[in-house]
DNA sequence: TTCCAGATTGGAATCGCTTCCAACAGGGAG
DNA sequence: CTCCCTGTTGGAAGCGATTCCAATCTGGAA
């Protein structure tokens, strides 16, 4: 009987515990086949995402589907490598009963999509992406990029890189836009700073440690290399750090380099960085898609995560620029700038005490951004 | 019409035509749910991993999927982090419809748990874990900690540490036995060699850079500190490298140190590490299940992935031992050993130039071991 | 032209639930 | 003592495919 097994309002005491016996004597096990049919709904959430063995990526899914999984929901993952992958399941999550909702992480959804979406009935929510019309939950990347550049400005420097990520081909990838979102950041900031753009100092290529350290390379063999470089991602950030080793450029003190996610690992490399909180992206997705498969309106459509600048021992003042960041215009708080530590063994930016890195701590300075 | 959608065998072509037609023009949907329901299977499977963010396990879930989805498989993923969450899922997934078959990662079955599988009919397989009567992808995690502490007694070096994790409390965790393996491996190897076995050299703690960091840094302020510490894992590898750095222990000079898995990151930091095959222990485990379900059987019920030693720039001869590493005896290729290296800047084990760190190189050497 | 095997097609039965409705049992009010 | 309202329970009607099976078409052979 079905009101035992469910809500099971307005059943004897004595019937339930009847039902039960005879449940367990028989072995009875029930379909959640038949049961999600005749109910119209599987309670199976969908979610998209690209590259799952990134760091960031992991973090959103994770974040996600801790919700879900504390909503009762079961998780289909997609992961998604190339536009015909995520052409192809979107395609299918279109069809009815296939998931009662879809969450779809860092890729860019094109109109018809999203009408499809909306024609079938399906609820869809983005984290990290834009979409028109859709509940999204993202960060400001602009905002993002302005940020790790007002940092370096504000420690003196004037000969700032950047690093990150664009599509070569014409619509060969997925569409991601938070490089070139970045980058726009960092431009806006140095024109307000009143620096001129330089485009040699601005490398792109695929998203990967070894492309970045190979463009970071470039950089370092300029001329007139750049003091500063800002990479548009943490692992990218990581590829410049290899190069800037190998090319023989002491971090901080020759070069000061950082970062953009926060993801795990950058604490542990003392990699200063744009936090920006992954897992609470795909959390918050989570949440306000149940929000919509219970029938909630989705308030303010776009949801926006605050960024914070995440000061660790990979960016310092320029050696050229004199002790102090304090010429730039970025508020700092007081102690910051050039941090004192041996200078003479370039490696000590890396391997700091492990304890010391896991949680904020005092020479680790979180500057608010772009809350909401 | 079913023909038409489906595996159309006698259909003449008129009349396939006329059903689509009237498909496109009532615009039919078909129903996932009920096509399952009536079908008896949903082309589902579920995948149980523990701790998600670990990239050794988004690895082997990123490998899985791969081929799930190859097969036409959706998957289901359930991440689990207590026992709490691990028995609750898999008491659900015995229940009928709810997938087609299961993979469990790294997490120990109990027999009860086995038999119930066994008695609903629900194919399940595991990774990275062994189960009675279970077809089962897994390592010889023994083998491989021969395999490291082999390589460093290859160097020269006698007085070998290890850093892994345990279990504290009784059954409070998720019954990982890869660490025990790997310190029995260790164990054995020494015995082997005629090197009594020290138990102030193992240290034991929690799974995470941090613990390890600690329990690294115990072992370098001992009096007689050890020459190399073979770590349980990259991460933990991570955190005795911290551990190192900030004890004042160069890396490789004062100290070797040798991971295991070779995640991706231990590429770029030149971390020495016993390689285990995640991706395909994942997709492995997968095609394992994905034959079951085919109605084959599981030949070899237990398929073994093959390990070997990366050896990179964490490891080499012990200072004290002088040059060469030619006191072992584990056979190594000529020009291996104590590497050519700047010394005086005890950071240049870091940060090596990427491009050579992706790939087996000259300088990366692959030692085969338990091949099956 | 008639008949029959094989190709097609329409329709009923099924997959197990959920849900709605009608039937029924009690018990207090009239 | 009868009536009516509420609390319970049994049973039928979907949910929307798949899958048989019987009915109908075909076309070629007789």
């Amino acid at each position: 009987m079905s009101r035992v097994l469910n809500g099971g309002v307005n059943v004897r005491e004595s019937t339930r515990r009847r039902v039960l016996e005879v449940i367990e004597r028989l072995g009875y096990q029930p379909s959640h086949l038949a049961a999600a049919l005749s109910r119209g709904t599987s309670r199976t959430v969908a979610i998209l995402v690209p590259h799952l063995t990134r760091p960031a990526t992991v973090e959103r899914l994770a974040g996600a589907l801790t919700v879900l999984d504390e909503q009762g929901y079961d998780t289909i993952v997609y992961n998604v490598d190339t536009p015909e992958q995520r052409d192809h399941h979107l395609t299918a999550l279109t069809a009815r009963h296939r998931a009662d909702g879809v969450i779809v992480v860092s890729i860019r959804l094109a109109k018809p999509r999203i009408a499809a979406f909306r024609r079938a009935g399906v609820p869809i929510v983005t984290v990290d992406a834009t979409a028109a019309g859709v509940p999204q939950t993202v960060i400001d990347d602009v905002a993002g990029g302005r940020l790790a550049t007002a940092h370096l400005l504000g420690l003196g420097h004037r000969r700032i890189a950047f690093v990150g990520d664009a599509p070569r081909g014409p619509r060969r990838e997925l569409g991601f836009t938070s490089s070139r979102s970045r980058l726009q950041g960092y431009r806006r900031e140095l024109a307000e700073a009143g620096i001129e753009f330089d485009p040699q100092l601005v490398r792109q290529g695929s998203h990967s440690a070894l492309v970045a350290a190979e463009l970071a390379g470039e950089l370092l063999r300029l001329p007139d290399p750049p003091t500063a470089i800002f990479a548009a991602s943490d692992t990218q950030a990581m590829g410049v750090l290899s190069a800037a080793e190998q090319h023989g450029f002491p971090v901080p003190d020759r070069l000061s380099v950082v970062g953009f996610d926060d993801i795990e690992s950058s604490a542990l490399l003392n990699l200063s960085t744009v936090h920006q909180p992954l897992a609470q992206s795909g959390a918050e997705g989570a949440r306000r898609l149940c929000g919509l498969l219970n029938g909630a309106k989705a308030k303010p459509l776009r949801q926006q995560l605050p960024l914070r600048m995440m000061q660790r021992t990979s960016s310092a003042g320029p050696a050229a620029a004199g002790s102090g960041g304090g010429g730039g215009t970025w508020p700092l708080p007081a102690g910051s700038g050039r941090r004192a530590h041996d200078r003479s063994r370039f490696s000590s930016h890396a391997w700091r005490r492990a304890a010391d890195v896991m949680l904020p701590r005092r020479n680790e300075w979180c500057i608010e951004g772009a809350l909401l």
